[in-house]
DNA sequence: CTGAAAGCGCTTACAG
DNA sequence: CTGAAAGCGCTTACAG
């Protein structure tokens, strides 16, 4: 089966090929088809199996049906989550997702990887915005850019509620009566902000809610690598034994800590950061500290696509509010 | 900052577009530039920031530098962890990874899935092959397809040896003396065939290592779910106190098999089938068999690009070997 | 060694 | 209501 084209259709069709393309295109602007010209059209190009040459029809408008994502890896569970909905939020608008790359590589900077996006004419980008990576910079001033994540911006965004997500955590633990709390992460080679803004913030929540200031602990590897995660959570319950509850910062974390303290008969409370199905159905059923990431999707898209403003206005900063989840 | 366009670049060499073309693309054919030329192209291109336009270069030249893959959910850690493999394996050679969908929904279907890749100009695609998914008709033949998988076909493409996998993991079986052994797999509405083969290549096994017949469940639902997976597994092990170990079909299965197991105090035998980072860790070191992600990824971007082929040429059916990893 | 031209398939003003 | 034409940016034979 040899791929039809739009000339082709319309020669099928007995019209013109400008014809053929405002019917099947739902006849914009000033060009409208009769009744029987459309269905002649429709016809044909239902025979052949017409599907529009996307490469042709993105040169020439310079537009395209593809909205692109750049997070982090997909190995990641709350990545992998977050791409299957926003996936879905764009496919009931009939847009496509185009994943920027599945596992960023350290080499990889993010301007290139908005190069490569905007190489498939992807001109709308949704990314996950985190001060590690230092995304701020300004882009090519032709691609829309909606950044989203829990840092807490002034500037448009879709944005999750971190200073709340935090709080709730933090009320919930001194409830149960801990005392001793602790928080677990990922980090890369270097020093991490998003982590560390992490880190501030519930140092702060600890302080407000009268309890000592967190031990911290981290990982040193790929955020997705629970091996290393295990193995991160597995020294440091060593090395504090007193801690009676541990934030896991991502649920990867949270699931090294589970694993470890599971692996060493130990049973510190353990809050899970991000809610992906991994950490929901762990034996006890931990406290989840739930992102939301389904919400969060729809609304990056709704956006995107330009439905809603992302503007800043007076307190409304954020868009998204986490809710903790607990064991019933 | 605007996008260049190679004309503009051209222009600023103070050369014709097709001399710069020529430049940009290594000097093809019997197009040869000379030093100094080749020079001012290459710095006006550097200065301006040139980037090709995929769109066009698509459109002209009918080939593209992405090539396809189809897969199942990403959520599943198998399919994420193959797709980071493959896109590894893909820009070792500069060419890029296009994922036809995160989240394959019901109701798309297999041609549709092509469909959408070759509207982007991906005219190479590798697919993960099941039986389940009925893929084995014919597709526009101006697309390679490429099939990886466990089925052993004779036709080309890069197979995985399920027989041996489930030969080594019955084998360890027999040595641990287990006597009564059980299958647990991910199920969707239907009897899935892929399941099926699996199924009755371990009671095969089974069968010549003098082992009864294995005892079968499934959970319904998504195969990345590991709540459908854990609650699936629980209820098979209350239903069947007596069988000593489980082969877990997926590592979201064996997942599920292993918390259950530990919320119920049980220690079967649990081997898990893929190889995931996500069971590597569990406590106790699950035996793994390892179907090799890397390498079939590796093998597979060899053949796709085309240098390998992946004739079946006598006894050759099968390209990888899975390996058994133990604890130690 | 370099230039001029054609054309990939589509969409969009514009003319009729 | 429909047709003719231009052009998006690129690459590839071909001519000089």
């Amino acid at each position: 089966m040899m791929m039809t084209t739009l000339k082709r259709v319309a020669q099928e069709a007995g019209v013109h090929v400008a014809t053929a393309s405002a019917v099947l295109n739902g006849a914009v602007g000033n060009t409208r088809v009769s009744e029987s010209t459309r269905d002649r059209v429709l016809l044909a190009a239902r025979q052949q199996g017409y599907v529009r040459n996307e490469s042709a029809s993105r040169l020439r408008t310079g537009k395209s049906n593809a909205v692109g994502f750049i997070g982090g890896d997909m190995r990641n569970p709350f990545f992998s989550e977050l791409a299957a909905c926003l996936e879905k939020a764009l496919l009931q608008r009939d847009l496509q997702l185009v994943i920027s790359h599945v596992s960023i590589s350290q080499s990889t900077t993010f301007a290139k990887t908005v190069q490569i996006l905007h190489q498939q004419m992807v001109n709308k980008i949704i990314y996950w915005d985190e001060p590690a990576s230092s995304l701020f910079e300004p882009f090519k001033a032709d691609t829309q850019m909606l950044p989203i994540g829990f840092t807490k911006h002034t500037r448009p965004g879709v944005w999750l509620d971190l200073n709340h997500a935090i709080r709730l955590s933090v009320a919930y633990l001194v409830k149960r009566r801990m005392r001793r709390v602790g928080f677990f992460a990922p980090q890369g080679q270097k020093e991490s902000p998003s982590v560390a803004i992490r880190l501030k913030t519930f140092q702060n929540e600890c302080l407000k809610f009268g309890l000592r200031s967190p031990t911290s602990g981290y990982y040193v590897g790929e955020s997705w690598d629970i091996q290393a995660a295990t193995e991160g959570a597995r020294e440091l319950l060593r090395n504090h034994p007193k801690i009676d509850a541990w934030l896991g910062f991502n649920d990867i974390a949270a699931m090294g800590l589970l694993f470890a303290a599971q692996a060493m008969s130990r049973k510190p409370v353990i809050v899970c950061f991000d809610g992906t199905p991994l950490v929901r159905n762990w034996p006890g059923k931990p406290p989840i500290l739930d992102l939301k990431i389904a919400t969060l999707a729809e609304k990056a898209v709704s956006v995107a696509v330009g439905e809603e403003s992302a503007e800043v206005t007076g307190k409304r900063r954020h868009w998204i509010r986490p809710e903790l989840i607990l064991p019933n």
